[in-house]
DNA sequence: TTGCTCCTCACGTCACGTGAGGTGGC
DNA sequence: TTGCTCCTCACGTCACGTGAGGTGGC
């Protein structure tokens, strides 16, 4: 590996910080340069832009540079690059989760305006709050077991589309916990709309097939796995949806 | 609308800050309490709940209080909930793309880890800086014009379809950009897995219609929309792309 | 030699954190 | 009356920003 070295303005430009928080970095120990050419000046190899990149990332997420840098040297210890990076693209993951969450509760806000009530805010809110936490321990394992895996393999065969269920059922789950939270009634246009749509999602996940629905179900509510968060979203928006579900098939 | 109110412990907790931090808003006057209480105490609406909600968002996107003050008072010349929400969306949207970039530029850097060759981490990092700009303006309209939107229409009929297609068409251009820039050989493993799911994502995207993978090919020259990122991708990306695509037809 | 980059103090600033000492409200 | 919550100073801190005055390197 001949190593390319870049001066700090290189650096700067490349990862998009000033000048000033490289110094800032290298003084405080947590990105110090490579090194110091003769006349003083530092520079930088391409394995402290990584450290970098990650450095900023973890500031992204709001914490402080102390905690990233007792972190990053904690991780020293296990230097294999690719569950480094394996780690990285779990919170990657758990972030967008977040922002799923939000982009949720905002639709479910903006159907319920369409109706003409008053969206539950703080109920949203603190949801929000409960499901969106994330936490430095997040770097342990994805939210799926493999036995959930194993009963989902059969009609949702990649990664993807078990991502994409999730992420289904818990838009879903939240619009219906917030419809539960104001009472939106059940024969309403919305009501209606999120039954077809929970529908078409358990549709995909068994292929229709009543063995395995039912055994979804009761995956569903057994889990251990589920945050906090989740189980208050599955206390929430269950009940509902399970009138829902009555009021239409016998409708 | 009966306005429900709360202390200011409860919004604290609601929405996940301190109360110190509410006081800071309150006094700086960028989300001030809806009122006093005869002893002196702060009182929050649930109005306050929802701007405190969009204050805290803008926060972490790295905005300036000061930033945030100027757009929430710009924005209340619109004081339509309804198109707030969707800008609200559009962010959201915005950074889920760019965390997906990251994502994308990991598994470029894993794969080409996996065949025993250096990442072009600089290259990526720089790549990202410019794919990842969230800027304020970022506030006018979607990636997607209608005209392009017309022609995926008839096999991409959903956004969400096109939004999906728009993602693995970066991921994709990425790892071709990355492999390109290392010079990954066009026999190798990884690269004929390029080919197979860049085909995947065409035939997808167009039916297997002939016509229609031309006139994909033009839009997406011909794009002036495109981000400075965005065309510096396809600059990067399509000669390995087109090199690959040849190679494994004769093949 | 001339720009341009980068250097080190050192003080400023932004967004709060952290007590200290006191009061409100069920 | 007793906890608990919330109040206002006021100084501290964290992560840099911003000059000031000087030097390195092509």
């Amino acid at each position: 590996m001949d190593e390319y070295i870049l001066t700090i303005g290189e650096v700067a430009k490349v990862v998009g910080v000033t000048l000033r928080t490289l110094q800032h970095y290298d003084n405080i120990g947590i990105v110090p340069a490579s090194g110091r050419t003769e006349g003083g000046r530092r520079y930088y190899s391409e394995r402290d832009i990584v450290k970098l990149e990650q450095v900023i990332f973890y500031r992204n997420l709001g914490f402080s540079l102390k905690q990233i840098k007792d972190k990053l040297i904690e991780n020293i210890a296990e230097d294999n690059v690719q569950i480094l990076l394996d780690k990285q693209k779990v919170m990657l993951y758990n972030q967008i989760e977040k922002i799923n969450n939000s982009i949720s509760a905002i639709e479910a806000c903006q159907e319920i305006n369409d109706i003409g009530k008053n969206p539950p805010w703080i109920f949203l809110s603190r949801f929000l709050q409960l499901l969106g936490n994330v936490d430095l321990s997040a770097w342990s394992d994805f939210k799926f077991s493999k036995e959930q895996k194993e009963i989902f393999n059969e009609h949702l065969p990649t990664t993807d589309a078990v991502l994409e269920f999730y992420n289904t059922w818990k838009r879903l789950s939240i619009k219906a916990a917030a419809y539960n939270d104001i009472g939106v009634p059940l024969n309403t246009e919305i009501a209606r709309k999120l039954v077809i749509e929970w529908k078409a999602m358990v549709q995909k996940a068994t292929g229709g097939n009543g063995e395995h629905k039912k055994a979804y179900i009761e995956v569903d509510k057994n889990r251990e796995t589920w945050s906090d968060g989740e189980r208050e979203l599955i206390e929430k928006a269950e009940p509902y949806l399970e009138m829902l579900l009555k009021f239409h098939n016998e409708y």
